[in-house]
DNA sequence: GCTTGACCTTCCCATGATGGGAAGGTGTAG
DNA sequence: CTACACCTTCCCATCATGGGAAGGTCAAGC
């Protein structure tokens, strides 16, 4: 299986492939002799694994951790577990930052009349003097 | 005022304040004759402005476009409600990504028995063969 | 007047994760 | 044998921010 497949198979592009091999985070795949890529199934089953770790939010070195505990057959899942947690405060963090923003911003334009006069609460609160 | 204490004033960062000079988003202030650059209070209130709208999370050049209908006086307060409600909009989905995230990942670590053994429910979820 | 230390200048580099694209080699179908 | 799809490496860009080097300036204290 040549990149372009794995790419495919795994839902992680040939671009990050490359890339996630050149930071460490996955081992070089065996190469033909013209040099290309050679992915087998357990390559792809790996790349599927940081794709869903991505898209629960870890980074990509948080990532590394996880795929050292999933490799690790004598791991104790609180290592996992508390990896995990820590992670998730992380994110309602960073959602309850946003949604404050949203209803500070949300507020303030509620009291904007939106339409052709310049007045705006919104400005007068960002430009505020204090 | 030199740059430092235009910093103090404004809180936004000296190596700030130079990047959003040389990005446009400030004029360049007035130099002194040995090349320091010189603020007066305008420039702290422009500084000030750009500081709060990007801790409501707008971007740069979003931060630009509401500076702009910050100093037209002829601006339509529509205009100033309808960026600050597109913000609004992709700040809650962003919000509710996170929220999501960590929705999804509370509930694979509340089945995790997080003792010593490996087995994982986090780890099952994202190495699925599927 | 001279030294010292805090400030200022510009310039380059790094971050994190991703994509774009160029230049050149490979593999395969017609 | 050609055309085209794919592969390789390398460089650049994003977005906002900070670190740090090399060198100039200013004010306070001796």
């Amino acid at each position: 299986m040549n990149i372009g497949q794995a790419a495919e198979a795994s839902g992680v592009s040939a671009k990050m492939i490359r890339y996630y091999e050149q930071i460490g985070l996955i081992e070089p795949p065996a190469r033909s002799q013209s040099g290309y890529r050679v992915y087998a199934e357990p390559n792809v089953h790996t790349l599927r694994f940081v794709r869903r770790a991505r898209s629960l939010g870890f980074s990509v070195e948080e990532t590394g951790s996880l795929l050292a505990l999933w490799r690790d057959r004598s791991r104790a899942s609180a290592d996992v577990k508390s990896l995990a947690l820590k992670h998730v405060a992380e994110l309602e963090e960073k959602a309850a930052a946003l949604q404050a923003m949203a209803a500070t911003l949300r507020h303030l334009a509620s009291n904007c009349h939106g339409d052709q006069r310049p007045d705006c609460p919104i400005l007068d609160k960002i430009g505020a003097r204090n």
